[in-house]
DNA sequence: CAGAGCCATCCAGACATGCT
DNA sequence: AGCATGTCTGGATGGCTCTG
C-alpha cells in the first residue's frame, strides 16, 4: 500500500470539505489556517491531484476531491468506531476521549493490522518492508496510547487480544478505504482500477476463468487479483477488506451479519464413476444400488460434505462402505480412474477439468443436490464507480455460465 | 488563501543486548 | 528463533509566524 497519509490531515481535509473553508476548519480543529492549508497541500501531493478549488468565497471540492471525501469520511467513521471500542474497554464514554485519529498514526495502525494478520513482528516487518524493531515499537506504542493490551506473546509468535483483533479489523477497513481513495484518484486519471476476488474451489476451475477474461477485455487497464483459499480464509479476508468479493458457493444464510450473499444460479451435483464402471451397464438404477460402493467425499466440515451427508448418505440410508475424504479434484480423478468408487461432483467441474471422457454420470434421482452459487461481499463495501461496473460485468459473465 | 523560513518533533533504520 | 528494549542518527514531517 502507498504510504498512508497523516490521519490528522485527513480529518482537516474532511472538516474543510464540510465547512467549505480552511479558516473555519482550522477554528474547529484548534489550529492555524496555514496548518490546514499545508495539510491539504500535502494530501494533494500524496494523492497526486487537486482536491479543492480555491475561490475567494471558500474552498470547494473538485470531482476527485468529492470521491476521496466519501472514502475519507468512511475511514474517519470507522476510526470513530474504534475510539468507541477503546473507550468501552477503559470504561470511559467515547465523547470524553479524544478521537483516535488525533492520538495515533496510520503507521501504528498499519503495524497492528500487519502483526495480527501475519502473527508476528518479524513477518509483519517483512510484509511492511520495515525493520522488526520499528513495527514492534509502532504496535507497542499504540497499546500505550490505547491504554489496553492489544497483542499477547504466545510461544513463537503473537496473537491479538479480543480488543486487538477488533481494532485490527476496524483499522484494516479504515486503511482500505484510504487505499481505495488512492486507487480512485488514480483511476479517475488513468482509467485504472483494481478488483480483488476470492475464488472458492468450483469457481477457480469452472466459473472464474471465463468471467475474468470477459472483465479483462471490458476493462483493459484494470488489475484483477484472485486469491484462492478455503472458505473461512476468504471470509476473513473479505471482512478485513483484503478482498472485495468472493465468487462461488453461498452459505445461505450468510455466516456473518456484515456480509451479503447474492444468488446467481444453482449448480447441480451428480453421482459419477469411471467410464466402463459396472453400474453404467445397468438400464435402471436405484439409490440403494449405490450402497455397496466406496465413495470419494469432500473433507468433514466443508459445506459440500454437509450436502453429501444430507443428500447422498441419507438417501442411501446407511453409511457408505468406505469413504476417502479429499477436496482435491486431481486426487478424486485419480481415484475414480483406478477404482470402482463413486463421487459427488458438479458437471461444470467435470467439463472445466476436461474429464468428460473418463467419467460417467449415473442416472440416479437425488433430491436437493444443488448448491447456490453467487457473489459474497461486505455489507459496508463501497466500490468506486469503476469497481461497481467491473462487478456488474463479473456478475453477468458468471450468469452467462448458469 | 498561499508560500517561505524556522524550529521542534517524529519516524524508522541500525545496532547491541537480554529474555523466553 | 523470535520478541523486547535501549540508544544513536539522519531525514522527514508538522505547525508556527510572518508576509504578500
Amino acid at each position: 500500500m502507498a504510504r498512508v497519509p497523516n490521519l490528522r490531515h485527513l480529518r482537516l481535509f474532511s472538516l474543510t470539505a464540510r465547512h467549505r473553508s480552511g479558516r473555519r476548519a482550522a477554528e474547529e480543529a484548534h489550529l492555524s489556517q496555514p496548518a490546514v492549508a499545508q495539510a491539504i497541500a500535502s494530501l494533494e501531493r500524496q494523492f497526486g491531484c487537486q482536491l479543492f478549488e480555491r475561490r475567494t468565497t471558500g474552498m470547494f471540492l473538485t470531482p476527485q476531491g468529492r470521491a476521496l471525501c466519501a472514502r475519507i469520511d468512511r475511514a474517519l467513521d470507522l476510526l470513530a468506531l474504534a475510539s468507541e471500542r477503546v473507550a468501552a474497554e477503559s470504561g470511559r464514554t467515547a465523547a470524553k476521549s479524544p478521537p483516535i485519529e488525533r492520538l495515533v498514526s496510520a503507521g501504528q495502525l498499519s503495524a497492528l493490522v500487519a502483526v495480527v494478520r501475519s502473527g508476528g513482528f518479524s513477518s509483519a516487518a517483512a510484509e511492511l518492508g520495515q525493520a522488526q524493531s520499528s513495527v514492534h515499537r509502532a504496535a507497542r506504542s499504540l497499546e500505550q496510547l490505547v491504554g489496553a493490551p492489544l497483542l499477547r506473546h504466545m510461544g513463537s509468535g503473537v496473537e491479538p487480544t479480543p480488543l486487538g483483533a477488533d481494532l485490527a479489523n476496524i483499522a484494516g477497513r479504515a486503511l482500505r478505504e484510504i487505499e481505495a481513495g488512492f486507487g480512485e484518484t488514480k483511476a479517475d486519471r488513468a482509467q485504472e482500477a483494481q478488483l480483488r476476488i476470492g475464488a472458492l474451489p468450483l469457481a477457480q476451475a469452472a466459473i472464474l476463468p471465463e468471467a475474468l477474461v470477459t472483465v479483462g477485455e471490458r476493462f483493459p487497464g484494470a488489475v484483477l487479483s484472485v486469491m484462492d483459499a478455503p472458505y473461512p480464509t476468504l471470509l476473513n479476508a473479505l471482512r478485513l477488506g483484503d478482498i472485495d468479493v468472493i465468487v462461488g458457493a453461498l452459505r445461505n444464510p450468510a455466516p456473518a451479519s456484515d456480509v451479503v450473499e447474492e444468488l446467481l444460479f444453482f449448480d447441480r451435483r451428480l453421482v459419477v464413476c469411471r467410464a466402463g464402471h459396472p453400474l453404467t451397464k445397468r438400464g435402471h438404477l436405484d439409490v440403494s444400488d449405490l450402497a455397496p460402493y466406496d465413495w470419494i467425499v469432500p473433507r468433514k466440515g466443508t459445506a459440500l460434505r454437509l450436502l453429501f451427508d444430507s443428500v447422498v448418505a441419507s438417501a442411501i440410508g446407511e453409511r457408505p462402505r468406505r469413504m476417502i475424504e479429499t477436496d482435491s479434484f486431481v486426487v478424486l480423478r485419480g481415484l475414480l480412474r483406478l477404482s470402482d468408487a463413486l463421487a459427488f461432483v458438479s458437471r461444470r467441474r467435470i467439463k472445466a477439468e476436461r474429464a468428460e471422457g473418463e467419467m460417467a454420470v449415473l442416472p440416479v434421482e437425488l433430491r436437493g443436490c444443488q448448491r447456490a452459487i453467487g457473489l459474497t461481499t461486505r455489507r459496508d463495501w463501497h466500490p468506486s464507480g469503476l469497481q461497481a461496473s467491473m462487478v456488474e460485468t463479473l456478475r453477468s459473465a458468471v450468469l452467462q455460465q448458469a
